[in-house]
DNA sequence: AATGAATGAGCATTCATTCAT
DNA sequence: CATGAATGAATGCTCATTCAT
């Protein structure tokens, strides 16, 4: 509970309530993801909900209460699934090509908007916003670290690059091909995007190849003996 | 110049106005980076350059206009130094790391904030706005996709992806390095992130080793012969 | 509904906010008559309603909206009553002075100072500005120019003038007595101004009078029929 | 000279400083014309001379002064012409129509503006203004108001209407004239409406014809004696 | 439970005016 | 003489937020 702002003088129970609730946060997330946190106001939201302007602060503190209500649901739906469904994955590969499937559906699907607004209202934001979205931030990253970590463990990814460098490719690749959207309003190709960036990080992250340096050894070895026989 | 923006009402000439444009650049840049653009108040800048508000609607059309004016000039510096030194770096690989070095200093140093208005702002200025940071970027991205492109038609490069999407990668891994580091107040260590990137992101764009294939046929090969000798 | 204004968060619905739109209506036609509509602010309305700035904008799009309703409402007012009345006075004469009355008396009333809204400041206006004034001012000259036309047609009006300039005629020189009014502060006597004038137009208007014609023509005849005799 | 304004540092004297003045002064005529008192700002009289903004301010106490100069300045011109000229035109049909014609030929070249300047902004000036106003007024009246007072004296102006009334009229007819081409910008046929608002305004202006009320009462005495005729 | 109504605080922008040089 | 530079004071407008009903 932060301490600027005040608490919301009406809390959702029943039915009639929870509707409301989710009406508010639905259309909030529009509109957040459509305006960015500045520009988006509480009438709007309100008008298009139907309700009284008033109404939205009946429910949440302000403006700011509801725009983190709005990221939460967001990190809570998308890390929910990520958290049920990556672990279903079998292998790396098949990890990484969810996780980048997934993220980019949801991102091009309404998240744009979204994505800015963790990304830089989160910076001018009190500690305590910063906070809680740090805390989502790593909650969503986290299966996929773990399998990465994995994936380590196991001698299939390169040890000596950090794991968060990792994530930061995974994405960062992504948010720019996000932006590029958002510029340009050309819908991306989500599936072949996907399956592309999957295997550019794969073979990124791929540990130096022991069957090449093997091979090469074996190489050398046949060219040293038939010049020994020469 | 826009169509929208009214004219300064002086423009900068000799010293003095020189001066006083410069350290309104300058303190708009700290401020922009700071406060984003909503945020940011044409009365907080005057007031830490120590004149008036006025003032600064005389040297500038308006605050966008400001804002502008500090992405612009803020790309032309990193735009030119890349322009001007890329081409003299050897090789892919020095090129990539040159161009990654350059823009994690760059942003480490002061162009965070700015990063966040060209990324998230740039969604809802108009379109004045929009084609101005469009252009900029296009032109400070150039010398590293000249480079991609020469090193693909060497060979050097894989060619079974956009080009776009392995510099969204090179640019993307990086600002996620970046919102690490303006997350956590955590300042990256250059050097050596770049030295990783460059790595992991050669890697990922390294052709199909055809020195791979011919040496797994050559191990078939031999393997062949000697069952054949049996 | 003009494109560049804002629409006003409130509209009046119910008894109370009936009341306080009337309240600034009325605030605002007094303001604006007598600053004109540069030197009128929103602050002055809005205090003498005693409410604050913003409520002002709460219930109109912004000043010039608000302007525009309070000439509106004027213009509606009388033209409603000429429009009603004017047709039910016989003749000619008595549909002249009917106008001539209706139109000082307004004026003298709180007309002045949004005649000379209406004239001056529709010079530098917007193009919605000035096209909605244009047809209030069609509106409400059409009942006169409409009389005029029938007393054209029953040959009591001279037909060798443009109907417009009989028109300027009879409200230029009512605007004229009001600027007197308006410089010196003494207020005319409408009665005897409107008889006068009345009067006076209707001698300008009048047909060459046939009757004269027949009457110099029986005496010309008359005394040839004495010389005759003689 | 007034209590609020500053006086000008520099008073104009030899030639530079003449013509300086006179430019001026005719821009200013210009942009206070185009763009009414509020509107018009002392930078654009200043570029359009070239001049800096400062050095309207060192010629003339402020924009309020320039302003009562530049009207006083119209004034003058078209009253020395009035002056000279409308006394050497014999009979009052030719005085009427030679005011008449001059007035609008001035109102239509560049006046239309300047009018306006002086019919409203008048309305909100200080009483210096104000006063100011009516004496250049009143002595531009004055040379037809003696032409209407001396026809008056000769038998020629019915004497049962105010004089200020059918000046009113006179004037009040021209200036809606010029409302009408301000507001549709077609600009008027100078001539064609100066003879017609002659013709119009002297037959309002004739005294009741006693050649007609005679000619009345002969056919009058005439009828009676047929009528004893039986 | 909902909202109509009101507003305080803020912000971009404009411009007449001053003054040191 | 002229002006470059600076600004104080307005002013229109926005919006999150409060509160009585």
């Amino acid at each position: 509970m932060t301490s600027t702002a005040t608490k919301p003088r009406r809390v959702a129970r029943g039915e009639k309530s929870g509707h409301r609730v989710e009406a508010l946060l639905a259309v909030a997330r529009e509109v957040f993801a459509e305006k960015g946190f500045e520009k988006a106001t509480a009438l709007e939201i309100a008008q298009r909900v139907g309700v009284s302007e008033a109404t939205v602060f009946s429910y949440f503190g302000g403006k700011r209460d509801l725009c983190l209500e709005v990221v939460r649901r967001w990190y809570d739906e998308i890390s929910a699934e990520l958290e049920r469904e990556l672990p279903r994955q079998a292998g790396l590969p098949a990890q990484l090509h969810y996780a980048i499937e997934r993220h980019l559906t949801h991102l091009v699907g309404d998240g744009a908007g979204l994505c800015a607004l963790v990304l830089s209202e989160g910076r001018v934001a009190d500690a305590d916003f910063k906070d809680a979205i740090v805390a989502m931030k790593r909650r969503y990253v986290r299966p996929l670290m773990q399998a990465l970590a994995h994936a380590r463990g196991a001698g299939a990814l390169r040890d000596d690059m950090p794991l968060s460098l990792l994530r930061d490719m995974v994405y960062g690749a992504m948010e720019h091909v996000l932006w590029d959207f958002v510029a340009s309003g050309r819908r991306p190709d989500v599936e072949l995007t996907a399956a592309r960036l999957a295997e550019l990080l794969l073979q990124s992250f791929a540990p130096p190849d022991r069957g090449l340096q093997a091979l090469r050894r074996f190489h050398a070895d046949v060219g040293a003996a038939l010049r020994r026989l020469g």
